[in-house]
RNA sequence: CGGGAAGUAGCGCAGCUUGGUUAGCGCGCCUGGUUUGGGACCAGGAGGCCGCGGGUUCAAAUCCCGCCUUCCCGACCA
């Protein structure tokens, strides 16, 4: 991670801890002094600083756009559901009867019926869409909600598994089960993938979930599985093709053309938190986070040397122009020591740093620093603009080249179970997915590995588990 | 939820074994000054239900019991 030039500064009480020595310490660590998040009261329960929400912020409006673009609209559902609607689909309510959280009283009185706080929804949702679909002009329906949901976790973890989490869930109807997959895979592909690779600079493994894996309910899910630094793998979102279970029981029918009825396809599909907690793990480094400028709530920070008037009134005249050209810029007017100040940053992960000192402004210029490869360049004042907005956008992009190079470093093709045990302690393994088969899944859960996902030979996302040939992408997980 | 460890100032810790003055230290914070191109220094200062509840005792941070929370390892998950 040493990549400066001159004298290295040497460890000093208050940093992180290496991510080398200790990786879920580091995770703490960046977590808590980026000013990203606190434990909540409760436990499991997380507070969502301003810094760490102002990401996430960024998050949801790249994935709102692209999934109103899809055709989806928003709504939103109750927290508070009837315990009776889990009941009604018997894998779901078995999948997810263990993190249920139950209310059971309500203004002093028991109540009559249980409520759960919901899980995720597509029951309730079920409930509606049958009442809100007739006939086939009504479809497809494309719901699509930002909430946040609960679920009871034993070991929780700030971002990745906590008790409450925000997250969009996306859920659709529609008159055939082809024009199901074609959406599911849509969003997949186009939300999803899209999202991942150009806001977050995030690549994955694409592939379905063998059926102990998939969701509850589901015959299909789909996931994007993402390495992080320490080898092993992120669930970073999941659609899942529903096939008629939910319209069955919820009875989500229509008439089609011919007057006949029939059962809608429903899918749904999800991004939470979690992805804050990926985006730390996959591009942080030992000096702190490393935010991709798409998702960055300062992109630019601008550090005056010292505080001299002349050398404050240019780097206010610079974030004002950077500013008004849509980047998202500030002044560091702290009156703590430069070195202080550049750490500081650092630990934000904020893609780009201009200091601006006498000398600089003497000789009409800044000296830009990369977040992520500590590169340092001198650029003239005059008409930076330009200058830091490519910048930004070649920090975007050379994001995305080093995490796919670490994941593909870290990714070994191998022949058999006990080879996909042994890579798997330090990254990913891939073998064929007939030499796997549920025996080898048994054995690879009980060494604490898990098949991550089941893609085609070509990196695509098979349309069945049952497609000859598939690859298994096995890892340990978080 | 099972096994382990731990909760003392915002953060990191000492004190507890062997109960007994105003409970300490480092970092951070406040005030003033000197500083500032890679985690500054000096002086002065503020800040504590010792996780919560109960018990033992003349006396509890310290001993006992219960609970809560956090961390690590497992089983479950976005």
């Amino acid at each position: 991670m040493a990549r400066l030039t001159g004298q290295r500064r040497r460890p000093v009480a208050g940093a992180l801890t290496p991510q080398s020595e200790d990786f879920p310490r580091w995770y703490q660590d960046v977590v808590a002094k980026a000013e990203m998040a606190d434990n909540g009261p409760a436990r499991g329960t997380m507070v969502i600083r301003p810094y760490g929400y102002g990401i996430w912020e960024l998050m949801q409006s790249e994935l709102d756009r692209r999934i109103k673009a899809t055709g989806a609209e928003n709504a939103y559902f109750p927290l508070l559901i009837p315990l009776g609607y889990f009941a009604r689909e018997a894998e779901h309510v078995e999948g997810f009867s263990p993190e249920l959280a139950v209310v059971t009283h309500g203004g002093g009185e028991e109540l009559a019926e249980a409520l759960v706080v919901r899980p995720t929804s597509e029951t309730v949702i079920g409930e509606f869409m049958a009442k809100w679909i007739q006939s086939h002009r009504d479809l497809p329906l494309k719901l699509n909600q930002w909430a946040n949901v609960v679920r009871w976790e034993l070991r929780p973890r700030l971002f990745l598994r906590s008790a409450e989490f925000l997250w969009q869930e996306g859920h659709t109807a529609h008159a055939s089960h082809d024009d199901a997959l074609e959406y599911l895979m849509r969003i997949h592909l186009e939300v999803y993938n899209d999202f991942l690779i150009n806001a977050m600079s995030a690549p994955g493994y694409l592939g379905l979930k063998t059926p102990r894996e998939r969701f509850a309910g589901a015959i299909n899910s789909l996931t994007i599985e993402g390495m992080m630094r320490d080898g092993k793998a992120l669930q970073m979102v999941t659609s899942h093709d529903l096939g008629q279970n939910f319209a069955r029981v919820f009875e989500i029918g229509f008439q089609n053309e011919d007057g006949q009825s029939e059962l809608c396809h429903t899918t749904s599909w999800g991004a939470s938190t979690r992805l804050v907690g990926g985006l730390i793990m996959m591009h942080g480094d030992d000096q702190g986070l490393v935010v991709p400028p798409r998702v960055a709530p300062i992109q630019v920070v601008v550090i005056p040397v010292r505080e001299e008037p002349e050398v404050l009134a240019a780097a206010e005249r610079l974030v004002a122009e950077l500013t008004g050209a849509g980047v998202r810029a500030v002044v560091d007017r702290g009156r703590a020591s430069f070195g202080r100040r550049v750490t500081d940053w650092e630990i934000k992960g904020v893609p780009l740093r201009i200091e601006l000192g006498a000398r600089d402004l003497a000789a009409g210029q800044v000296t830009l620093v990369r977040r992520d490869t500590s590169d340092k360049l001198t650029r003239p004042l005059g008409g930076l603009v330009g200058e830091v907005t490519s910048l930004l956008e070649r920090v975007q992009a050379d994001l995305l080249v080093a995490a796919a190079a670490r994941r593909d470093e870290r990714t070994v093709d191998v022949e058999s179970v006990e080879e996909a045990l042994e890579a798997a302690q330090s990254g990913f393994a891939r073998l064929p997915w007939a030499v796997v088969g549920e025996a080898g899944e048994d054995r690879l859960n009980a060494g604490a590995v898990s098949v991550r996902c089941l893609s085609r030979p070509d990196g695509t996302v098979p349309s069945d588990v049952n497609e000859p040939d598939l690859l298994a992408v096995v890892a340990r997980s978080y």
